[in-house]
DNA sequence: GCAAAAGTGTTGTGTCTACACCCATGT
DNA sequence: ACATGGGTGTAGACACAACACTTTTGC
């Protein structure tokens, strides 16, 4: 056993796909562990700091560019330390807005949050932090651009919200809620209606993309029963 | 430079003390940065845990029976390689009930967190980055029981909150969210009123010791304007 | 009685949810 | 006209801050 631990670099990567909100997987090609499912990341490299290495890491599976946010999670050392590898890993949560398809390698793979294939290691406990992380930060940051395409309608927003939180949101208080905190501003362009007709919606846009907490208070709490 | 990073492992460790939230600094004996102020801490041992780590270190320095609470804060590569040293630290925040004063070594001491000497590396935004995590959590979960003996008045309780909070609490509207929240319950006992008289107070504990997140809203705004 | 300290009553404000209602478009 | 989806008006619940007022003690 070397003096120092080696040291992993992981990223929760979510994006809100076909309806679901999932995580980017890469199936492990080597042991331990091999053919289970882990987090995408690697080592740190010699004299690397950790942010750039996990954006290294993740650049040999997605277009970091279209990472619209990262930041660290958590660091943890137990549960690789019982399988015989002293090890430290620092998680990241990542996020890509919704609507892109970035190019993926052929052993990486997008997985729903709520039914992942086995896990290695506790990756899976890792997610649920991640999970848990974004839901928080939708009630009190403006985090919601990141996972948001750039232009949207409300209904659409109301939507993304309602998958990365696991319940049903309201549009009426969804817009009233971005108003007021000033998240959200109006593009002045509307969205055609569709075959079957509607009113136009406004297309809106969220004022800054760096993260900042606006509130305090929640919202967007699951309706009362 | 070796193949893996030294790890470090740091601790924020906070208490009240004489009227100033303070924290505990190590004087360093060694090289580099020899005779400044440093977070205690040390490396991470040969398959050790980032938990049982700090606690380890932290036993040469106080009576960790006396913690209340520890929480890991972040872990940062950054600022320690500018110095030519590849290393990774971690740094925990950790709390200590007032009215304690465990015996420390003489090389370690209490300073104010709005008062702080010349810190070794990144150390001083370590202890911003704790005070910011205290306060934030002292509005939306119940961790003003690691900060409290285990019974006080209302009014002490007051004045702990203020100092960590670095501004005014009413101690009536501190007793109604409280209660509110059922966080604190009376211990049917009262304190007696000092030479110069007053109504004696009633004494109050947290009725639980673990963290929790009480509420989502937040309380204890500064007093406005 | 009077000062001091603790605790309660009450009012007003702001944020949020819920739901009724109105608006703009396609067929 | 009517269905469809977007948007506004309004009322009620709740948490909070502020402050007046009452209670209980020592002197």
């Amino acid at each position: 056993m070397p003096d120092n631990p080696p040291h992993v670099v992981l990223a929760v990567v979510l994006q809100v796909r076909d309806g679901l909100l999932q995580t980017l997987l890469w199936r492990r090609g080597r042991d331990p562990q091999l053919g289970a499912h882990a987090l995408p990341g690697g080592y740190l490299d010699r004299g690397e700091t950790l942010e750039l290495s996990i954006r290294r890491h993740l650049a040999a599976k997605v277009d970091i560019r279209e990472l619209s946010h990262l930041e660290q999670l958590i660091t943890r050392s137990e549960s690789e330390q019982k399988l015989g590898e002293w090890q430290v890993a620092t998680a990241y949560l990542g996020l890509i807005p919704s609507g892109l398809d970035p190019a993926i390698p052929s052993d990486t793979s997008w997985h729903s949050v709520d039914d992942l294939p086995k896990m290695a290691f506790d990756h899976e406990s890792m997610i649920q932090a991640a999970h848990q992380r974004l839901q928080a930060k939708l009630s009190y940051t403006n985090i919601g651009f990141a996972l948001a395409p750039e232009t949207f309608t409300i209904s659409e927003l109301r939507d993304l919200y309602a998958i990365a939180l696991g319940h049903e949101v309201s549009a009426t208080n969804l817009q009233r809620v971005l108003l007021r905190r000033e998240l959200l501003e109006p593009t002045g362009e509307r969205r055609e209606p569709g075959p079957t007709g509607g009113r136009p919606a406004a297309l809106f846009r969220f004022g800054s993309h760096r993260l900042s907490i606006t509130d305090q208070f929640a919202a967007l709490r699951p309706p009362g029963k």
